[in-house]
DNA sequence: ATAAAAACTGACTATTTTGGTGGGTTAAGT
DNA sequence: ACTTAACCCACCAAAATAGTCAGTTTTTAT
């Protein structure tokens, strides 16, 4: 699991997806409005995410872009990967008798780091962050009476998960 | 924070470094040959550890790096973002009015995700990587029949030879 | 029918990051 | 003195990132 921008403009893409695109089709035009991002870079983009099946595309005046399923089925891990390269991994080839067997425990370590990363992600749908978009709307129009701070989700198990690894 | 190979890099060096560096620095050379790192760039990414304080250098002959902390103080966060620059983060400048609130939204939840995925690696230390190596070097050994003695004691070089192998 | 809106496509460009070369200078050990 | 290594710097090549341009299709609205 890579993290890069490339990653970060797509969940964002669609997110503001996910939250305009409820009754018709968004353009790409719109959300690179919205999110300051250029047409043509977002097209790239999406053309990778439908690829991966996971916006669809409806052509004409009136179409755009919506969901191909439900927020709560889409998760970011999912998203990232389909914008981002396979990034192919193993240097040793993943064949069984690599040279370098300490580059390769080396490389186990952070590719189980990089699977708990991605699990992680995985468990976090566009549902989810709408929900916290709509909690953070709503604590900024009650904003001059209690200045609110807004808890980000503290996911223990990530945690607990350690143990797998080590 | 970003996940990308350089950061792999600089990890799997530092880990190299907490193995090796226990008596005596460690030079870049052996690093590089070890992990099959070329060396100018080892010396670029020691250059950002040097000045995060990470590590410290020691000149001339019998010189090379070693960690400036004890293994347990040295977390994979702080590697990762030693090497890596600042990723100046806020489109909206970190200005309190930004015009594109959406975008701050959506940015604030990534920067949630990210938040999340660094305060993960900092609870990893060098000392936990360094563990679970050993565990896995004792598995190994012990999947063989025939568990090998070999004597080291009077001959440095051939234990630093050994060291190269595993 | 026609015009317009939008997805699609592909080729091309610019910038940044990544990873590496080569040539030094400086500090320290033998 | 000589060697070893960190340290420093300028430069380079490939890749990834981000964006531009110029179209073509498909569909809808006039």
């Amino acid at each position: 699991m890579r993290l890069t921008t490339k990653g970060r403009y797509a969940v964002t893409a669609m997110l503001d997806l996910a939250f305009h695109s409820q009754l018709k089709p968004v353009t790409l035009t719109e959300i690179a409005a919205r999110q300051t991002i250029s047409l043509s870079y977002l097209e790239q983009l999406f053309a990778r995410l439908r690829r991966a099946n996971m916006v669809k595309g409806v052509r004409g005046p009136g179409g755009g872009y919506s969901l191909a399923g439900s927020p709560d089925e889409i998760n970011i891990a999912d998203i990232i990967a389909a914008v981002d390269e396979p990034l192919d991994a193993t240097k040793c080839g993943g064949e069984a008798n690599c040279q370098n067997e300490k580059a390769c425990l080396t490389h186990d370590l952070w590719m189980g780091l990089s699977d708990q990363i991605r699990d992680y992600l995985k468990g976090i749908t566009l549902a989810q962050l709408l929900e916290k978009h709509r909690i953070q709307e709503i604590a900024k129009r009650q904003e001059q009476d209690t200045p609110q701070v807004i808890e980000i989700q503290r996911h223990p198990e990530l945690m607990s998960n350690l143990n797998d690894i080590l």
